[in-house]
DNA sequence: AGGCTAACCAAGCAAGCGCTAGTGTAAATG
DNA sequence: CATTTACACTAGCGCTTGCTTGGTTAGCCT
């Protein structure tokens, strides 16, 4: 019963869990199917983990970890204009949705599925991500490359760029860069050039 | 075992059943919960259902049966400028949101705990009301209302759109009307007026 | 060699699950 | 009056669930 918080079994463990959990949902997935996809059996699985919820915890807090990690970078790397920080953060979302889609899914399929305390400190983590697109998009409304609320516009787009969990692929047609272009584009910026 | 396929007992029975799975999930909400909720014991429920999977097939039948009505009416009762229609269509998208708001959830989280009969059945009702969006959008694009590509445009409003399930308070500052005002100012249309 | 520990296993418990079988009853129908 | 229909009940079957227990192995450190 000695978990163990931080090692590289567990993070391959965690990414199988990731793609369980997107397969079957987080209910329908049973600690003997992860076992399973683990090449362990169920009774080993509570050896690096507290209980199934702790196992949810930890591929949400990677995945968000991530795209806040990818997004401050996309942003430091970045030139100070407001059209070309929004694009760096809307591609950013895009790209992590390629790398950590697993993850993401999760946690927007599965939030609900959290206890009161995980529930709360992934919360945290998330709020730092969303205030980052905020910032961009106050900036952005203030260079008048945009209209309309800040909240408003913020709650918008990142619902827009969401929901394209549900229909991108990534082998398709558009990279995250030139998908990011249309977005903005739509968004009535009068000049929309890719940085 | 007779199960009927309609009647007033059933339909509020459904009304129940939508928001015990919003609140829950739908593999957390046993059918003694359910019962529980209705006011019978658990046997009984299946003389409205046939399982349990034919409750949640019902409450997103209904749901979407609503909103491609209500946005069937909203386009008929709408005169012909493509602006009028993409207001009259994000208008009532937010109002469904309104009074079938719990059917909604469930049809968005829920979706892939259908089988696959009912989700082939409830996947034509959905693609015919994703339909009416696209002809719409097409029809403000050549209007020259909004510019971009078709699709991704029709996929990033209804991304928008279906994210407000999340936070849009009906009793907050926002209307239905006022906030599809708000959405379509921000899509770079030249005259943003309500109709 | 001896001790420590991370990683695993076999076996199984208590609880809860969806669903069924069979019955009761009051109103509608012939 | 006899029958059917609609709706509800009681009781519980067969199975799965998350998780625990007690013990084994292999590798490392001293």
């Amino acid at each position: 019963m000695n978990v163990v918080n931080d090692s590289p079994r567990r993070r391959e463990l965690i990414r199988v869990a990731a793609q369980l959990f997107v397969q079957e949902g987080f209910d329908r997935t049973t600690v003997r199917m992860l076992a399973q996809e683990m090449g362990i059996k169920s009774g080993s699985l509570f050896h690096h983990f507290r209980d199934k919820q702790e196992i949810l915890c930890a591929v949400i807090e990677e995945g968000t970890h991530n795209a806040l990690a990818i997004a401050r970078e996309a942003l430091e790397q970045c030139d100070g204009g407001a059209e070309a920080r929004l694009h760096a953060m809307a591609r950013a979302h895009l790209e992590t949705l390629l790398t950590d889609r697993n993850a993401h899914v999760v946690a927007l399929y599965e939030w609900r599925r959290l206890d009161e305390p995980s529930r709360d400190h992934l919360g945290h983590l998330r709020d730092a991500y969303e205030q980052l697109w905020q910032d961009v998009i106050g900036d952005a409304l203030e260079a008048g490359l945009i209209r309309g609320d800040k909240f408003l516009v913020s709650r918008f787009v990142l619902g827009a760029l969401n929901w394209t969990v549900r229909w991108y692929d990534p082998a398709g047609a558009y990279s995250p860069d030139a998908l990011a272009s249309e977005l903005i584009g739509m968004l009535g910026a009068p000049t929309a050039t890719t940085a």
